[in-house]
DNA sequence: GCATAAATCCCCCATTTGCGGTATGTCCTC
DNA sequence: GAGGACATACCGCAAATGGGGGATTTATGC
């Protein structure tokens, strides 16, 4: 784990001047050696013969692959690659989607060059570097759904349903009747406005009701 | 948004020593103000009187609430807060329950000095600092599930189902009998080794299969 | 004190679900 | 060309689910 340098470093990045800019960045100093590709296709075709430490790709790579379906590609691969995307967009499309297909970092083009190098050498050494805005992003989808309605005993409900439990499984871990299950869960549809088992956990997983 | 320092800051940390050198810290330029309570109920007490930029709070607080409660706490009360969270503890338990409850980042305890100056401006400025190990553990709980066993059909069904579609539903919207539904649902049981409705749903969304 | 919410229990009844089979045709691989 | 995965389709049956009612007790708040 505590290799230490020069990282290898790979970059993916169609435009011509960002790409030499950032060579020359990134190999200012001996700390890192960066060689560049500029498409998908031509880094896929090199990955067997190399072993990046780092993949930084943009995400618009002209009209092959783009940068989130390159990087689909090596996941399925299966080799266990670092990559973090260095891009201009901000969409949560292409955010989650890239952190969805693998991405350990996501910076904006736009970071200085002091601390995109920071952010390089963070990702080389187990870190996951993010712009701040994205950071804050990732982070807020962890919080959860403030007002939930359910009183103290349909959330116990709830959490069992979730689990696959039956009305009578339940019944038999609250110590109460199956009628009683019952009409819990009457409540909990219509608080939450479904009208079946499925909607209801989709419901409570997705918005961490329990 | 872009308000200019001195940023209000308050610490929260029961260890005399660390509130100490930290207080010393955020206040030797004039970039930050930092306030210092020792405890939970002390702070909580103070906040109506007060609007910090930032929350600083450890998770061990002694005797009373700890860190994560003081955190939901104020989450209960509505108002919208930065808080990041300065710990020892790297356990999942306490990284996540505390995103969960609203932290917007978090930091070890352990952090260099001018890591940590880092980590605070960027959060008063809508960051989210998180140590390297812990940003790299929240990113990959994005990262989904590689080996899906399903096909692709099965895939369809099984993203209605978690819809709250009911068979007769599903088989009107991919054209098939109920028959065949039912046929493609004990498939995708059999294969996620579930027996209700309830599991799958819950097994598709948590691992991402839909 | 009275309205309200929560938690407990019961009935009826139609629909849905889950499990056990079996069967055909396609396409792909060995 | 046999074997395998996939997609399609059917039957029967028992159990679970969901919607409609109604009911009591215990807190809790205004």
């Amino acid at each position: 784990m505590a290799k230490k340098g020069p990282f290898q470093l790979a970059l993916v990045e169609d435009d011509e001047e960002v790409r030499s800019l950032m060579k020359l960045l990134l190999n200012s100093g001996s700390e890192f050696y960066c060689s560049v590709y500029e498409n998908a296709e031509a880094f896929l075709a090199a990955l067997p013969e190399i072993d990046p430490d780092l993949i930084l790709m943009d995400i618009d790579l002209g009209p092959g692959l783009n940068g989130i379906e390159a990087l689909k590609k090596i996941k399925r691969s299966g080799r266990k690659l670092n990559t973090v995307m260095l891009t201009v967009h901000e969409d949560d499309d292409s955010v989650f989607g890239a952190l969805c297909s693998g991405a350990t970092g996501y910076l904006l083009k736009g970071t200085t060059p002091v601390k995109l190098l920071d952010a390089v050498r963070q990702a080389c050494l187990g870190g996951a570097p993010m712009s701040p805005g994205i950071a804050r992003r990732v982070v807020s989808t962890f919080h959860i759904g403030q007002s939930n309605p359910l009183s103290t005993r349909e959330k116990e409900v709830l959490t069992l349903l979730c689990d696959g439990e039956s009305y009578r499984g339940i019944s038999k871990k609250l110590f109460i009747s199956g009628s009683t299950v019952r009409t819990h869960i009457k409540h909990i549809y219509e608080k939450l406005e479904v009208h079946s088992r499925a909607e209801v956990v989709a419901r409570a997983i997705r918005e961490k009701l329990v």
